[in-house]
Order: structure tokens, then sequence, then C-alpha cells
DNA sequence: CCAAAAGTGTTTCACTTACACCCATGA
DNA sequence: TCATGGGTGTAAGTGAAACACTTTTGG
């Protein structure tokens, strides 16, 4: 095959699909579109992937700049490219997905300017483009990663309770999780370290505190 | 987020990791480069994404050209897009892998043309830019399908024996597997169905033949 | 002492693994 | 009749799921 570079060429975009756990729910970052096409409709935030840096760091760019996080947990989903996916002409979308601790989160809640908020990804408003099928595609994968990996930590602060833990993974599954096997299954991992402190919250016996190794 | 059209855009292709079962190995496709850079190394077949046909589309479109087949299993991978992957400029690569069956495959050696060859895949030429990156990681995107789902039917044709199909994934995973756990756990699946025909082979009992449930 | 969440073990069931011999055929 | 690959069952072990009560604290 000969390379030549007389092509028109797509223009391509980073999406981001950021996910972080508040008010018991499930939430993803949606940024309100100020112009067409789709004025006022929520949408995922994104950009242009600059033509000199890589895709991830487009994303992590994104990332800061949209949810003012750095270092966060964050994995290259799919790309979407249909001709058709932009009205305005050729857009191809490479997307990511980012988990975001509550601790981080509630810093950008407070620095927030524009028009983005953190919103129910099981009942989110309708969205541009084709950003529907990028969020559920982007649930989809979290609820498999979550039970065949350790990234249901990343949600959490360095510290948390292993009901925490457990709620983080009812809300993502949305289903219930049994309290015995869960804490069975957690602890046999081997990933988490049991701390020497406890969490006093209210009036019962105060929950122990464990964080996850490295991160 | 406004888009604006200003930016210099990349250049997308599509490259393929196509794989086949051959003389009891893991091929991949391979094409010798007639130009720079990387002159005379192999690469991975791939070309230009055009400007309205979509990212699935084009990679069907190099699979027929390259391989000569069509309606074959074809997945996306992962997108490669690191600045410096190609030295003539930003190019970002959308893979997909595909699988080929041995039947197909054979029409496509009678009616070749240009330089490409049936690689081993564990023991493949040096390749042209990142393509070993991408082709590691077909190759264990291949190896995790192939345990948890029923994509290994692909790389057979319609009709076959269980001992067939126990190479396939002896070849792939590139360990023995035993003879009747393997049978039970793919009748258990109820996906195939045997026909009444059996193929004879040498001086010993023929071998039952299959099929799979649609393709 | 009461309310509330934390913490803890055992049994059952399903699935995976290990393993060895007879069968049908062609030469 | 022998060599070759096809075909079959059982027992042991491992991991998942179901399930209820005691502990510790604050109010």
């Amino acid at each position: 095959m000969t390379y030549t570079y007389e092509y028109p060429r797509p223009a391509v975009t980073v999406d981001l699909v950021i996910f972080t756990i508040a008010d018991n729910d499930l939430k993803v970052l949606l940024i309100r579109r100020g112009g067409e096409p789709f004025k006022n409709r929520w949408a995922l935030p994104g950009g242009f992937v600059e033509i000199d840096e890589s895709l991830e760091k487009a994303a992590a760019r994104e990332l800061k700049e949209e949810a003012g996080v750095t270092n966060v947990y964050l994995e290259q989903l799919f790309t979407f490219g249909e001709p058709k996916r932009d009205p305005r002409g050729r857009v191809i979308s490479v997307s990511y997905f980012a988990l975001v601790d509550a601790e981080q989160q509630r810093i950008r809640a407070a620095s927030d300017a524009t028009e983005a908020e953190w919103r129910s990804v099981f009942n989110p408003p309708k969205l541009a483009f084709d950003h529907k099928k990028i969020l559920d595609y982007a649930v989809w994968r979290l609820r498999n990663k979550i039970e065949w990996t350790t990234v249901g930590y990343e949600l959490l602060p360095k510290k948390f309770t292993l009901s925490e833990l457990q709620r983080v993974y009812e809300i993502i599954l949305q289903r219930p999780v049994d309290k015995r096997n869960f804490r069975k299954k957690i602890l046999a991992q081997g990933q988490i370290r049991e701390l020497n402190e406890t969490r006093s919250d209210g009036a019962h016996r105060p929950a122990k505190l464990y964080s996850f190794r490295e991160k």
C-alpha cells in the first residue's frame, strides 16, 4: 500500500465520558452546547485533537479543561466515525472514559464557570450528536470492567470503607450486592490494605478504613 | 465546546489484522511495502478512510481489496494516534481485526497478485510503523475473545469436526486443551448442531461433522 | 437501652479440572 | 490385526451464592 496525502481529511476529536459517584448515583459530566447544531442540547465534553498531540494526551487535556482533574483513570473506548454523525462535516470521534473520585469531583463543582453539570447516567437528558450511543457503550464497558477488574477504587477517595465500595458496585450494577460475599471477594483479591483508622459516622459502630494498594 | 474547522487535520487510516488458521498455525496477512518509509518491510494491510465512508466500511473495503474476502468477522480493535507513528506526518490509524476461515483463505492464495503473504503470528517478520504493537494487541484480544465467546467458529468452514475446532483453540491459546472437557464445554454452549455426516480422513474412525448455528 | 450500620462463617450448588479406555476405520 | 484419531464419564476441587445474627457506637 502506498500512502498519498491528497485525500480530503476528516476532523478528529476526542469525546469524554467522565463518570463519578455522587448522591448515591452514577453521574456523567455534560456540557450544554452554546451553538448550532444541537444548540442548548447537552453533550459529552470533547474537542479537537491537536496535530502534534497524542490521542491520550488530547483526552487528558480535555479532562483537565472540562472537569478540572488530572491523574485519573482514563481509557480509550471506541472510535465513532459514521459520515453523518456531525451535520457540519466529517468528524471522527475517538471516545474515552474517565473515572473521577468523589473528592476531586467536588473541586470542579466549586470552580465551575461554563455550563457543565453532573447528570444521572440512568436518566440523562437528550444528548447531541450520537452521544447517547457513546454514553450507553461507556456504561456497558464500565459494568463489565467493574466485575472483572479493580477500577471500582478509582471512584473513591484514597481512604474508604467497605460499605462505600459496596455502594459503588451497587450503583453501577443497579442491583443489590450481598455484603458478606462482597467483602470476601474484595479481601480475597488482596488489593486493599486495612488501615489503623476508623470513621465514625453517626450513631452506630464506626467502620474500618481501607486503602487501595497504589494509585 | 464550539467546533471550528481551522485545525490542521490528521490523516485517518484503517489497518487490518486479518487472521486465519493454516498449516497448524495462526497466520496474519502481511503486505510487503514497495515505497518509503519502511521500504520492503512487511506491514499490515490498510489504507485511507474515504471522506464519505464509515470506518467499518473502510475496513470492509480494505479487507476485500487486500484479502479478497467479504462477509467475515470484523471488529474494531483500537485507535493508534501517536504523533510520530508515521514519519511522514500525522496519521491516526483505526485498527480492526478480521477472522477468515480456511476455505476463503485458499481463494485468496490462488488469485494472489500483489506481494501479500500469510505469515505466522508467533514468529512474524519485522514490521513497519507500530504494526507489531497492533498485531500483539490483536492477538491478545483474539485470545480473550475465544475464551469467552464463540468467535472460534469464524476460523473454520461451515462444516467441521470437534477435533478441528479444538485445534483452533490450541493454536490460538498455544497450549494443549483436554479433549473431553473441551467437547463438554462446546456442546453445553448449545451453539453447534450435529450433522448427519461424517468425514473419513485416513485409517481411523471417521469424525462427525458439526455446523455453527447461523453464520 | 434503642436504633443503626459494621462485621462475621457455613452450607449448597454449579462449574472446572484431571484423568484412561474403547470404537471405527483403512491399510 | 494393527495403527490412528474419534469418542465417552466420573470424581475431586474450586469458586459463587444464599443466608442471620452479634458488635459497636451515639443519642
